[in-house]
RNA sequence: GGCCCGGUGGUCAAGAGGCCUAAGACACCGCCCUUUCACGGCGGUAACACGAGUUCGAAUCUCGUCCGGGUCACCA
């Protein structure tokens, strides 16, 4: 046995299957020709966030597009920062969003598919045979190395004004012997396994994003850490081996990553592992206080997607919303496909924006409303009720006291109204939106419109209730409004009122601007005919009477 | 600081040397439609970061400057 045989027995004796085994056991896929298997692979140190929704969506689309496979694969190596219920969080709300896991992780505890275990901390032995390969052909090896050793080497570097890392001749066990190797390993020590980096600095590794385009940077030729001293591989070696053996064949994923790709590619090269096709998207930003920067977990709500089911955004508005970033051909076929579901939406990935957008929340209001405005009466009232139930315990109450009436509130100016009112834009919009219809919510606002006096408003509202039946249909409703006006020094119709404002105080569309306001306390809302043919007689009656009271 | 990536209206963006007098969407403003409020329709304000080059011709190619972002861990 020569040396490195030697240390790599020493290292990790355990370890009795070589990559044969793994290579036999993980065939290649058999899929169609251009097929695209891709996988999102987040680590549960949080709850699932913008950025992980976003990439998801990219590498679900992309392979849908491209009739592949989408795969989910929990990275949990760093043990520390692990949260608990974080893999349910995460692959839970994936789903919630609608995006289907064809294979991994299907829930928190659930995992399918040929290619697992899709966990890697269950994959150890698996990291730790190709790393012990590395090791017998010399390309990797065990570094003695402290915490404060490397601190201080760091230090020393940045004293020196040179590039920092392990690497060259600061790379200080590279040239360890079998020997040395064996003394530290009985006296106890720890030890990390380190590449071997064969790359140069002075070199260029080129590389084509299938986003970004050709990106070239200084080869790699640090010795990184593939094993840590636990033996849990760091991310660059599990991306390594298990986007080889999970034959993976695009990665999409934050460009917070381009610096390490030389890493990645160094490392497939050795492994003898074809590379995987690399996107890297960049990240969703934010303006804060006039800068832009990337949207961040701890500073902005809007980073955790709970915030989306908190404010109750349809699950599918922000992903309509998402994919408006995502691809900047999307609205168009949006538009030319008004109403088909988006993953029918042929993904191409040069589409895609090279820089950062940022968050806008217009857009998204905007993208929601629509999508709310298509819903039926039937549907908002199920989804507003449980996002209620959920959220705000009070509204819920009020809501479900009298489901038919409800529905009939929410059937106003949406079921049978030719173009339905884009009106609210998320669940958490209704309860101000819709208080009017409910006396615990209602707020009387005791203004009057323009062109009315109070004098004015009294006489037409009184005039007006001896009139009013709250079985008036719209047209019958408004010709009562009509019928006053003249008598107060209103035109009935507007375009009289237009052909000649000096002649009149105002038209009947002004009046009902009167009602509105006494029956609703507000200026703008949906048809008010329709309105109050739902509060009903009682309530109309009430209000009017006290607003004639309080002007 | 080194190394990367980026920079078209307030925001998202189209744009691949002449089709650019620079599309579209959101937001904003105005008008029209309308028996109320909306929906809708029409229109408007508003941009190629800057400077050199290459070229008959540059938003588009090259270089430099500036600005923004990312990254330099036994974190992902």
């Amino acid at each position: 046995m020569d040396e490195f045989e030697l240390l790599a027995e020493l290292l990790l004796p355990d370890i009795d299957k070589t990559p044969d085994y793994y290579e036999n056991l993980y065939p290649e896929r058999k899929l169609p020709e251009g097929a695209r298997v891709t996988r999102v692979a987040p680590s549960p140190t949080g709850y699932l966030h913008l950025g992980t929704l976003f990439t998801a969506l990219v590498n679900r689309i992309t392979a849908t597009t491209s009739g592949g496979v989408f795969y989910t694969r929990i990275e949990d190596t760093d043990k520390k920062r692990e949260v608990e219920g974080g893999i349910e969080d995460i692959i839970g709300g994936l789903e919630r969003f609608g995006i289907s896991i064809d294979e991994g992780f299907i829930s928190g505890e659930e995992q399918r598919g040929d290619y697992g275990p899709y966990k890697q901390s269950e994959r150890a032995e698996i990291y730790q045979c190709y790393a012990k390969e590395l090791i017998r052909r010399g390309l990797a090896y065990p570094c003695f190395c402290t915490a404060e050793d490397l601190a201080e080497m760091r230090e020393k570097q940045e004293n020196q004004k040179v590039r920092t890392g392990y690497h060259g001749e600061y790379a200080k066990h590279r040239n360890i012997t079998f020997a040395e190797a064996k003394a530290f390993i009985e006296a106890g020590r720890p030890f990390t396994v380190r590449l071997r980096s064969q790359g140069d600095e002075s070199r260029r590794v080129v590389f084509d994003d299938v986003i970004k385009g050709k990106i070239e940077m200084p080869e790699n030729d640090e010795d990184f850490v593939i094993l840590k001293s636990d033996g849990i591989p760091t991310y660059h070696f599990a991306h390594a081996i298990d986007d080889h053996l999970m034959r993976t064949t695009h990665v999409f994923r934050g460009d917070e990553w381009i610096s390490s790709a030389p890493k990645h590619l160094e490392l497939f090269r050795l492994l003898g592992f074809k590379p995987v096709k690399y996107g890297h998207i960049s990240p969703i930003m934010k303006l804060d206080s006039g800068a832009k920067r990337k949207i961040s977990k701890r500073k902005d709500p809007e980073a955790a997607v709970r915030f989306f089911a908190e404010e109750g955004y349809p699950t599918e508005a922000v992903i309509e919303y998402l994919m408006t970033i995502a691809a900047s051909d999307f609205e168009d076929w949006r538009r030319a496909n008004p109403t088909t579901d988006y993953k029918a939406f042929k993904f191409n990935t040069k589409k895609m924006s090279v820089s950062g957008a940022l968050f806008d929340n217009d857009k998204l209001n905007d993208v929601s409303k629509i999508i709310i405005s298509k819903m039926k009466s039937g549907e908002v009232y199920s989804k507003l009720t449980a996002w209620a139930n959920e959220f705000d315990g009070d509204f819920y109450t009020i809501l479900t006291q009298e489901p038919e009436y409800t529905k009939k509130m929410l059937a106003v100016d949406r079921d049978n109204a030719k173009n339905a009112r884009k009106d609210i834009s998320k669940w958490h919009d209704a309860r101000n939106y819709f208080a009017y219809y409910f006396d615990s919510l209602f707020v009387p606002d005791y203004s009057l419109p323009e062109r009315v006096t109070a004098d004015d408003a009294k006489a037409f509202l009184t005039e007006y209730i001896k009139a009013y039946s709250a079985e008036d249909d719209r047209q019958a409703w408004f010709d009562k409004i009509k019928a006053i006006a003249p008598e107060i020094g209103f035109a009935a119709e507007t375009k009289e009122y237009k052909a000649n404002p000096e002649g009149f105080k105002g038209s009947a569309g002004d009046l009902s601007g009167v009602l509105r306001l006494a029956v609703t306390g507000r200026a703008n809302t949906p048809d008010l005919c329709g309105i109050m043919s739902v509060l009903g007689r009682d309530k109309c009656v009430a209000r009017i009477n006290n607003y004639i009271n309080s002007i």
